[in-house]
DNA sequence: CTCTAATTAGACCAAGCGTTCTACATTGGA
DNA sequence: TCCAATGTAGAACGCTTGGTCTAATTAGAG
């Protein structure tokens, strides 16, 4: 019996099943039963969807990376019609996600830490969900004609990073709003540098 | 028979393995038969001298807690004598750790991944060590006399948990000296903001 | 020497793990 | 109606896990 890729009610409860639990528990923490009683579905299941629980990991991070850059993209865009506003408003995306009850970290960070080898295949899939997540950032950074904007996002994600281990590690730290603190200081003094003369300029560049 | 918590060969040699498995292939990551081998021990002396492998667990994040502060704060006594110096050599200590070649990242942020759960006693001694190391950097904020220095702390703080986990989960992207650039735009914006007069100071605040 | 504590080697155990297998029920189109 | 796919329930397998038990050996202090 092969395994089928299709979607069906099993395929999907096991999916969702793993996500939560993957997510909240930890990869490792997580038992094959314990997906099979939350999915309320039977054990050959999940071998006739996946060829394994590391075949099932696997797809849990797909959909993850996934859904994860779709709530950032579609938060920042109805935040604001403001480019650079869209900017800030990742840091309002990140306290949003900080004050859900499950929230648990980021789950790629989670998986680099439980597999620290980077040539393993769940590492692999982490750090290129977090290219992905620097790549939706520079784009962001661009659309508000920011300068020098691949190494602003570069930046900026080095501040996300920071404050999700610090909400996760130490919750109620108010993360977020440190790390927008911060943002605001670095566009700005960008902006600053930017300017052709030695004086601060007086005007704001972006029209608003 | 008890539990002996006197050190002696097979304890600390128990202790070292310990220190080196669970930091880099995490703590469900590692059995008890791996870290018997890696010190050459008995299996009974772990369990004479810890009460199971939770107990070996704590003793490990404690003894990291010590020696990674120790670390931090010899290398930035030893960076300069400057204490704004000091301030910055955080992130040289942080580019050093990272390139060494077990390096995997944060053990207390590895640790609080595996046990989400924030009452679980391993996450506690993990918020524990962070509360520790923010305090390290709030006297060496003081001791510069950077005004403002417990906020200014906590954003250095999240630029060194950024700076961590974007190098363990994409290695080699420098994120050490991506930190101290944001460090330093950090400080001197708080210091302009310090100066009285509206201009910009001209002449550097620290002597060297 | 002798007592005591530390250590060793390895069998052993119950529980959990991921996985496979068998057997049966449901269902929807050809 | 029949077929094939999809589902269920649950036993079973082989391996690993953390932890216990027994028995023998080592070594330092009085």
């Amino acid at each position: 019996m092969r395994t089928s890729t299709r979607p069906t009610p099993a395929r999907d409860a096991l999916l969702e099943a793993a996500c939560q639990l993957f997510y909240t528990q930890g990869i490792r923490g997580t038992s094959v039963d314990a997906i099979l009683e939350r999915a309320g579905v039977a054990r050959q299941s999940l071998y006739q969807h996946f060829e394994s629980k590391d075949g099932l990991v696997a797809a849990f991070l797909n959909v993850r990376d996934e859904r994860w850059c779709g709530w950032m993209n579609d938060f920042v865009v109805a935040a604001s019609d403001d480019s650079l506003e869209r900017v800030y408003a990742i840091y309002d995306f990140l306290a949003d996600w900080f004050s859900q009850s499950d929230f648990s970290g980021c789950a790629f960070i989670n998986t680099a830490a439980e597999y620290g080898n980077p040539e393993h295949p769940f590492h692999i899939l982490s750090s290129r969900h977090k290219a992905r997540v620097l790549n939706d950032i520079e784009t962001l950074c661009k659309a508000a004609n920011l300068p020098d904007h691949k190494a602003l996002a570069r930046q900026l994600a080095l501040l996300m990073e920071g404050a999700i281990v610090t909400e996760q590690v130490t919750p109620g730290s108010n993360a977020a709003a440190e790390a927008k603190g911060i943002a605001r200081i670095l566009i700005q003094s960008r902006s600053n540098k930017a300017a052709p003369s030695r004086a601060v300029p007086l005007q704001s560049r972006s029209k608003k």
